[in-house]
Formats: structure tokens, sequence, C-alpha cells
DNA sequence: GGTTGACTTAAACCATGGTTTAACACGTAT
DNA sequence: ATACGTGTTAAACCATGGTTTAAGTCAACC
């Protein structure tokens, strides 16, 4: 199993390095190895486990609550129930988020339409001249 | 056409009405008028203009974005075509948004699911017991 | 042996999007 | 006339989510 570098962890995940640090730094991050020189050293695992992060975080889970799911993984198996629910109840957020958006695109379109009707007589006022 | 206090503002788009006095200050809100004591009255079409405010809001356009889309506004028609592109723009950056979401529902769906069989295999084995 | 490049840290800084506060003004019901 | 509810303002404050800076370490190349 092959280790990565912050750098190539950040590479692979097309996430700034200052991030990769300040996520661990609020506790995102836990049990990252280092090498003898103190660097960070990333295993394929925690590079998956940093993609449910950068997936929590997309889709706009505060920070403080990736910390508690994080804290529930460290805990260990006692805590699938936990995790289950934030993730169910977070499932839901996300589609009432999208639901939202949805709602706001329908009016964009909308929009989109009168102004190309606008648009295209004006065009046609000129025509006639 | 009747016109609206800032509270029945806030009640009709449920919004604080902090956020409402926020965005007129932040010039998102022009040419609202005020009563003889220098309340804000808000007519029917202030009200609809706000709400679509609240959509490009909802799906995270920032507010320097979107004064400048009101700025066009308050320009007149010699702005249409600006506004149409914000407009086709923003709805592409909305699908992005969505579809970063919706890859990240995927996950969480796995997530859901492997640990759902995780407790019905750990409440088994206690039956078995 | 000295510079380069990749890494480290803690702490300061920044942008965004509001919310809250303090101090004050108005109109109406008691 | 006074107290209440509702409004006003500017300015301070707050949370969130990073980014940047300053100061330093280390290994390796030239």
């Amino acid at each position: 199993m092959k280790h990565y570098s912050i750098s190539e962890a950040s590479a692979k995940l097309t996430i700034p390095e200052s991030t990769i640090r300040y996520y661990e730094k609020k506790g995102l991050l836990p049990l990252i190895e280092r090498d003898e020189a103190g660097r960070r050293l990333f295993s394929d695992d925690q590079i998956m486990f940093l993609q449910i992060i950068i997936y929590l975080k997309n889709t706009n889970m505060p920070i403080s609550r990736i910390k508690q799911y994080v804290d529930w993984v460290v805990e260990g198996d006692g805590t699938i129930d936990l995790r289950l629910d934030l993730f169910i109840k977070h499932k839901q957020t996300v589609l009432d988020d999208m639901a939202l958006m949805t709602e706001a695109l329908k009016a964009m379109d909308k929009k989109i339409e009168r102004y190309t009707n606008r648009i295209q007589s004006s065009k046609q006022g000129k025509e006639e001249k």
C-alpha cells in the first residue's frame, strides 16, 4: 500500500495543501502518519476518507458536523447507528437544498426565456426599419 | 397596488427584516419608497424583485454579482443581453453545483447501505447467540 | 557548502453574509 | 403625557471557511 505526500494527495483530490492542513488542524484527519522528518503520509484509505469529507463539504455540511462524524468513526463500531443517522439526515438536507435550487432554476429559466424574447423582438424592430 | 411594510415583506418572503435592510444597504434594493416617517414601502413589484434576489442567493450567487445584476436592471433595456448572459452562466454554475451534490449523494447512499447492512448483521449476531 | 524545493508550525489575515447593538424617532392607545 | 410597538441609523460584532505569512527544518542536487 503506497503512501502519498501532501502534495500528491492535494493533486489527487484537487484541493489545496493549505486546506488539507487546515482540515487536519480542525480534527477532520486523525491518525495520519508522519515520516521521520515529520511529513504527512496518506494511505489509500486516508485518501478515500478525505474524499468522503470533501463530499460532505461539497454538500455544505459544516466542519463542526463533519468533525462529529470523524469522531464517531474514530470511536469505532459502537457509533455506527449514529453515523447512519447522520448520513440519512444529511441526505435529506441535501435533497431539500436541491429542491430550493431547482425552484430557483425554474425562475431563472423564465427570466432567460423572457429576456431572449425581448432581444428577439428588439432585433426584429431594427430589421423592420 | 398595495404597499407592504418591512415586517410584511419579511413575513411574505420568510426572510428576517435585518436581512432586507442589509440587502438594501448593499444596493440590492434600489428605488424603495419611504413613507412620511421614512419607513420603507414595498410594492408588489418590489416584492417580486426581492424574490428573484432570494432565488439568486439560494443558488449561492455572491452579493457582489447580484448587485451587478441589480445595477443592470436599473440601467435599463440596454443591459438586457448582459442580464441574459448572467442568467445563462449562473444557470450553468447551479447545474454544476447540483452535479457535485448528486455525486456526493451517491457516495452517501453507499455509506447508508453499508451501515444499514452492518447494523443488520450485528443484530443477527445477537439473535444467534 | 550553499541554494533549492518541499515540507513544517502557529498565528494573523481575509472575504462572505449576515446579526446585534445602541441610540433615537414616530404614532397611537391609555 | 407617557408608554408601547414599530420603525430608523451606523457601526460593531459574529461565524464560517479557508489563505497567507513568517520563521524555520530537512534532504538532495550542483
